[in-house]
RNA sequence: GGGCGGUUAGCUCAGUUGGCUAGAGCGUCUGGUUUACACCCAGAAGGUCAUUGGUUCGACCCCAAUACCGCCCACCA
């Protein structure tokens, strides 16, 4: 029975996944003699859905861990998901809204058991998404960052942190998101460009100018430029200002920072809510005052603006400074706002008593010395422990890394890894369960980042030697998206480098965003979003993975289209269909081998010339693979099946030499080499044409076992252009294409005899009748004429049918661009430096083409003075 | 303010050690039921490779500057 017409992907996806799965083969086997090939999942957040971001991330991956599964690697994809802390918890805390409820009126132990519910049930979801995008990941391994083992990692790395006083805890200036009740790390934090208000008002002597007047409630300095004579005078002295019946106290200080140009030159000094004054305020030793609290309201020192939310405070307290006369001026000014990456709610900065990690302590043993998390941080770049492709990320990386503050990892939210301190009075104690009664634990949890950091190693059963992690960390390649290199990548190498003296990872591969046509950002609320799971079921999975991956190169954006993946569901049905040929072939015959591939009996020189394109393909593509150039690869195997294999050596096997061993032997490599890419029709035609072993765990093809015939190369090369020529010649004379024609062809000595040999697919791929081949001969009247590089003349006699002016201008234009063809190339090779410099292989390819068009330019003037 | 990326056919993009007369898919046009595939086949039209200068025997590719588009970091109150 044949194959159906059209491949259905949706009748076979699910079914082929579940048989790899089953039969076990996503599960590596240790085998301490080979280097395994292993990757740590990114872990997608279990807060829902599956996006194009996590579908590139999956077929990249899976790409490379199909690749070397099939070069026999003992390969390791561990899957898994994130609790995804803030996320996750104000994703249900939307819900609950819904209900008009808050965490506080479910309480802590009520709220979390509604977060694990909700996190268990995207679990699953996300489970079967991973699945349907064929990922061949290791789910007998499959983490979770919340898992009784990751946690345990976590509290061991903060234990030892801890005692290497790595680990502080002390009142710092940190990033306060009001809505979600927590701290927040210098790069969760997000900026927006508003229109504000900056305003500039009397403030004792000076004149100051701010776009936050509230906060000036809580200033306890005014900062002036040393080199300012306006101000020099107050230098030094303390001073209470008055804003009617509100008193502040201020000491005037001299900082080079502060620049005279801006604004009036005085800086009014907020130490408690603001990054920059908290600096100042350190170096000059001056008071911190809190102002605003943690639920963004106005304390008590604000007097009567006590209990106000910051923004009626600032209305009222504008309106007071001009009912005082104070108000000088208020100019429209672009502040550039901080705001919550999770929530987009204004961050205010505020001193608070947090967890920090010490990233300048050099306590850490690397490469014979100690240094700091920082200092390692910088090394495995440098040194070339770790390599990240592209390599322009370096520089970001390292920008970051220098300018890295001290990283404060606790977080107030509920969902997350408790921070294991307990407090008895002044007491404290690192533990992970209470050391006795009395003893309350720390409330905060820890950032995400701090457990997701710990992914490489706390998913192979770190703290434990275990046997996985010995032999499977460190890890190969990190591929994730380059907009998560700071939350995530830097992170995974200050605690992997710290925890376990190894780097996390040998490879970093970035990818690029997915955008829509236009380059705009997907999004929900712009409705311009792709969601990879329709595109699925209406395209495939393989057409789907391809989109993603041919035409994106790392670090880079791609954009998808519909257009584009039904592209690409052409592609694998024509794939489909050049094996159902096959199938219809080979059923009369029965000469499928299923037991010696790689077997290549060439019989003819078509034979001959694809396999050993077949040779050069297989080198092509395993050279792209091995330099992470997905989709080159994926480009030349998509234009090897089409082009050459399809449109031409299946049309030439449409006749007498048809050789079914050979069609179905290069068939066989053709879904070896685009298994990692198209892993689903791929595995269903190999059903058909394979050996009976799993196309996922065949050998990848070797193409020095290919044989490789450069002759063939060249003689299938110049019967290709005859075909071509003379299809064209059909097109451009406006005859009939069904129309069988006549053709006399003069090949001089050196192709006649291919010429001679592969006559029966010059007649039938460009519909000659009678063919006439010879060394020389005489000209032909009444014929179209074309000639080949290298002097080759076809005449297609066509009495009546010849437009002889037509043919006239014809010759006269292919006359004018050869000659200029031979001019430039002339004067390339008459240049000295040209044939000094030049590498001699090209020299000679030049010399040979200039020959060859110089021929073709003495056939053209034959003929022309023939046709005058 | 600092840094990065992009600019190649109507659209989306390849073009990795600088070397054939710059390519593909989609779209357009002309034709086409040939031993698989109309999700197909054959052919055609369409490009001063953003601009200017430099290096080189030779530049889409390297360097410098400019313009426009996009992104990241910093946060001058």
């Amino acid at each position: 029975m044949p194959i159906p017409k059209a491949y259905e992907a949706s009748e076979h996806e699910d079914t082929i996944y579940q048989q790899w799965e089953d039969a076990g083969h996503f599960t590596p086997t240790i085998d301490p003699n080979k280097k395994p090939f292993v990757i740590s999942m990114p872990p997608p957040n279990a807060t829902g859905q599956l996006h194009l971001g996590h579908a590139t991330m999956l077929a990249l991956e899976d790409i490379m861990i199909r690749y070397h599964r099939m070069k026999g690697d003992p390969t390791l994809w561990l899957p898994g998901t994130d609790h995804a802390g803030i996320a996750t918890q104000n994703k249900v805390e939307q819900i609950i809204a819904n209900q008009g409820l808050t965490r506080h009126d479910l309480g802590r132990e009520e709220f979390l058991k509604k977060v694990h519910e909700f996190a268990e049930n995207s679990k699953d979801t996300i489970r079967n998404q991973i699945r349907k995008m064929g990922a061949s990941c290791d789910w007998t391994r499959e983490r979770y960052t919340l898992d009784e083992g990751l946690s345990q990692a976590v509290q061991t790395v903060f234990t030892r942190m801890f005692e290497d006083q790595l680990i502080y805890r002390g009142d710092r200036i940190v990033n306060w998101c009001p809505r979600c009740s927590s701290t927040l790390a210098d790069d969760e934090v997000d900026h927006k460009e508003i229109d504000a208000t900056l305003y500039y008002f009397t403030y004792g002597p000076f004149i100051i100018a701010t776009s936050r007047p509230e906060t000036k409630l809580g200033d306890t300095a005014v900062a002036v430029n040393p080199t300012d004579k306006r101000y020099k005078q107050y230098v030094g002295q303390t001073m209470d200002i008055n804003f009617g019946d509100h008193q502040i106290t201020v000491k005037v200080v001299a900082d080079k920072s502060v620049d005279p140009k801006f604004g009036s030159g005085a800086l009014g000094v907020t130490p408690a809510h603001s990054h920059a004054d908290y600096e100042l305020a350190q170096k000059h030793d001056i008071k911190v005052v809190q102002v605003i609290n943690e639920e963004g309201l106005m304390t008590d020192v604000a007097g009567k603006y006590a209990g106000q939310t910051v923004q009626e405070a600032r209305t009222n307290f504008v309106q007071e400074l001009k009912d005082l006369g104070l108000m000088v001026k208020e100019e429209p000014y672009k502040q550039n706002l901080s705001i919550c990456y999770r929530c987009s709610t204004s961050i205010e900065p505020l001193i608070s008593k947090q967890w920090f990690v010490d990233v300048n302590k050099p306590v850490l043993d690397w490469k014979g010395g100690k240094h700091s998390l920082k200092a390692v941080a910088l090394d495995v770049i440098r040194s070339g422990d770790i390599e990240i492709i592209p390599d322009r990320f370096n520089k970001i990386y390292f920008n970051w890394i220098e300018n890295l503050r001290d990283w404060c990892i606790s977080r107030q939210i509920w969902w997350g890894h408790r921070i294991p301190v307990w407090y008895k009075g002044e007491e404290l104690k690192v533990s992970a369960t209470a050391p006795g009664p009395d003893w309350k634990q720390d409330p905060d949890t820890f950032d995400t980042w701090y457990s997701s950091g710990l992914w490489t190693f706390s998913t192979l059963g770190w703290p434990e030697q275990t046997e996985d992690f010995k032999y499977f960390h460190p890890t190969s390649v990190l591929e994730t998206g380059y907009d998560i290199i700071f939350f995530w990548v830097a992170r995974m190498i200050l605690m992997t480098t710290y925890a376990t003296g190894e780097v996390p990872f040998k490879q970093v591969y970035l990818h690029g965003l997915v955008l829509d046509k236009q380059g705009t950002k997907m999004s929900k609320s712009k409705g311009n979003g792709i969601d990879p799971l329709d595109m699925i079921a209406k395209y495939g999975t393989d057409a789907v993975r391809l989109s993603l991956v041919i035409g994106a190169t790392p670090g880079n954006n791609v954009r998808l289209y519909e257009e584009k993946i039904a592209g690409y569901r052409n592609f694998v049905n024509k794939l489909w269909n050049s094996a159902r040929f096959l199938l219809m072939i080979c059923q009369e015959c029965e000469m499928i081998d299923h037991e010696t591939p790689n077997n290549f009996p060439v019989k003819s020189i078509a034979d001959k010339w694809i396999v050993s394109r077949l040779h050069e393909t297989v080198k092509d593509v395993t050279q792209a693979l091995e330099k992470h150039l997905y989709s080159e690869a994926g480009v030349k195997i998509y234009e090897f099946l089409w082009d050459e294999y399809c449109d031409w050596y299946l049309e030439m096997s449409k006749d007498k030499d048809q050789n079914p061993q050979l069609l179905v032997a290069v068939m066989q490599n053709i879904l070896k080499l685009l298994h990692p890419f198209i892993p689903f029709v791929t595995e269903k035609l190999w059903e058909k044409l394979g050996t009976g072993k799993a196309l996922i765990i065949e050998e990848w093809p070797d193409y020095t076992q290919i044989p490789h015939d450069q002759d063939a190369i060249n003689q299938i090369s110049i019967i290709q252009a005859a075909i071509y020529k003379i299809r064209s010649t059909r097109t451009e004379l406006k005859i009939d294409p069904v129309r069988k024609l006549n053709a006399i062809i003069y090949t001089g000595d050196q192709y006649l005899n291919t010429f001679k040999d592969q006559s029966h697919h010059l007649q039938k791929l460009a519909r000659i009748e009678d063919l006439t081949i010879q060394a020389t001969g005489p000209k032909v009247d009444e014929a179209a004429h074309q000639v080949l590089s290298g002097g080759i003349e076809i005449y297609l006699p066509l009495r009546g049918v010849i437009d002889f002016d037509k043919e006239l201008s014809r010759t006269n234009t292919e006359i004018k661009e050869t000659k200029q063809y031979i001019m430039a190339t002339h004067k390339k090779l008459s240049n000295e430096g040209f044939i000094k410099n030049a590498p001699p292989e090209v020299v000679e390819r030049e010399t040979d083409q200039i020959a060859k068009a110089k021929a073709k330019l003495v056939q053209l003037e034959e003929r022309l003075e023939q046709l005058k």
